[in-house]
DNA sequence: CGGGCCGTTGACACAAATCAATGTCCGTGG
DNA sequence: CCACGGACATTGATTTGTGTCAACGGCCCG
């Protein structure tokens, strides 16, 4: 039930694409000038479906989207978290047939734009094309630390480390200190994410208690960050949310 | 030692891009003719190390190469495999800071093909970038495939999933039946990138051979295709080797 | 007031990790 | 030609982290 503060916009998302892509002025025009609709989204309900084609890529405004995948006993396996300004199925403008499920965890508003107009601009616009390129490349290299976080943690190192994550890509995380914050989501959210089940997701979050850590309520207290990255053998560089200088490339022409 | 059949060239690479993707003669053209340097690397030792800044990005001729991360004890975890034709660190073009190393697993051929090159070709051809694009998405969609793996299947389904799909991927599956493949990697391979220990691949690999499949001396025999499918809960739609005629699409311009 | 979702807790089961020893193959050098 | 070392594979005994099952509690909302 959180206001968005803005208008329903792109401007979140180009200043995601910003972060890491140098787009000059009209280019940056080009893509405020896309033609979105809104739309919200209720918790728990796939709004795209697996083998589905989509003819849109979708933007976060508020809440927070997974991907959702599955085995074949029907285990659920969240394979990518997106908050506000990312764009969960951005590959669909190369790949439109949906490889996995898209679904809210919370009430969440979501701006729809068709591959058909983002598909005008990458063709008029190689930086453009270059800079969502990019900005799906951050997605996977996140993605390979969800398979490192998943394969070679165990449980309590695994939340802590999604909590920082989290923390970092919201950008509410301090350079040391306490924190609050509200993370939209249930203990089995948490446990789809971890590849933990509910129950132990419950144990670990009661272990990581002493440590002054603490979700409750959707929100998410920690005493001391620094703590926190310890215990979840965090290192942001894989974020890629602080491009040097000299690593803002873009192409010729 | 075994022998490249062909002369190194991207003639491979060009033949995975088509597979997805719809290219002009003269696209084709440019792409063969990129200026590329072969290499031949040794297997076990990083030839991209984490967090070097590269400008030129490979593609597996002969060999297989992996993509390594590790936890903060230093245990390893591969979060991908490569076979002749891909490009490992494709992403690299619009990336250039390495976030995994990568190794050759057994000796190895790569071609090295300076960024500069492929940039110019994505400023040029609208339609090349797009499929250099949708290329690192499908590697992405197999990287999400590699969660669910790590994270909701046992060991004997999680080793027969990553059978079924190196033998799809090397283009040796067939519909049904006998199959007997090469796999240029050790049961330590396995385990890294499984998530299990070298001590129960060994006990998986033995558990499978109830069932008609075998792995040894880098031979992976296969009495029953579909068999093996079924215990590793296999399905090929997320290599998206083949796409429907109308999901093959290329940009405006 | 009742039902459902979410969180909590305990007892117990089990898959996989760990530890440790031994075996096999192969290339190398004496 | 044989001894040696090293990488890889194999096996058994034991431990342990996490899953499973089941019950219960709190809270919101209709």
């Amino acid at each position: 039930m959180s206001v968005s503060p803005e208008a329903p916009s792109l401007a979140r998302f180009l200043a995601r694409l910003m972060r890491r892509s140098a787009l000059t002025e009209s280019e940056q025009a080009a893509i405020l000038a896309l033609p979105a609709t809104v739309r919200c989204v209720a918790p728990n309900r796939d709004f795209v479906r697996l083998g589905e084609r989509v003819d849109q890529a979708c933007c976060v405004i508020d809440g927070l989207v997974a991907r959702f995948d599955q085995n074949a006993e029907g285990d659920r396996q969240i394979t990518a978290l997106h908050v506000p300004g990312d764009m969960p199925d951005l590959y669909s403008v190369v790949q439109p047939r949906a490889t996995s499920a898209l679904q809210a965890l919370s009430e969440s508003t979501i701006l729809s734009v068709p591959h058909a107009a983002l598909r005008e601009l990458t063709g008029d616009y190689p930086a453009i094309a270059e800079a969502l390129w990019r900005d799906c490349m951050v997605d996977g290299m996140i993605l390979a630390q969800w398979v490192v976080n998943v394969g070679r943690r165990d449980a309590r190192t695994r939340v802590a480390h999604l909590l920082c994550e989290m923390a970092c890509r919201l950008g509410v995380a301090p350079a040391e200190g306490r924190l609050v914050f509200q993370l939209p989501l249930t203990q089995q959210h948490l446990a789809d994410a971890t590849a933990l089940t509910p129950v132990h997701v419950n144990r670990t979050l009661k272990a990581l208690e002493v440590h002054g850590i603490s979700f409750r309520h959707r929100t998410v207290r920690i005493g001391d960050w620094r703590a926190l990255t310890a215990i979840g053998e965090f290192d942001p560089a894989y974020l890629q949310s602080d491009l040097r200088r000299e690593d803002l490339i873009r192409i010729a022409r």
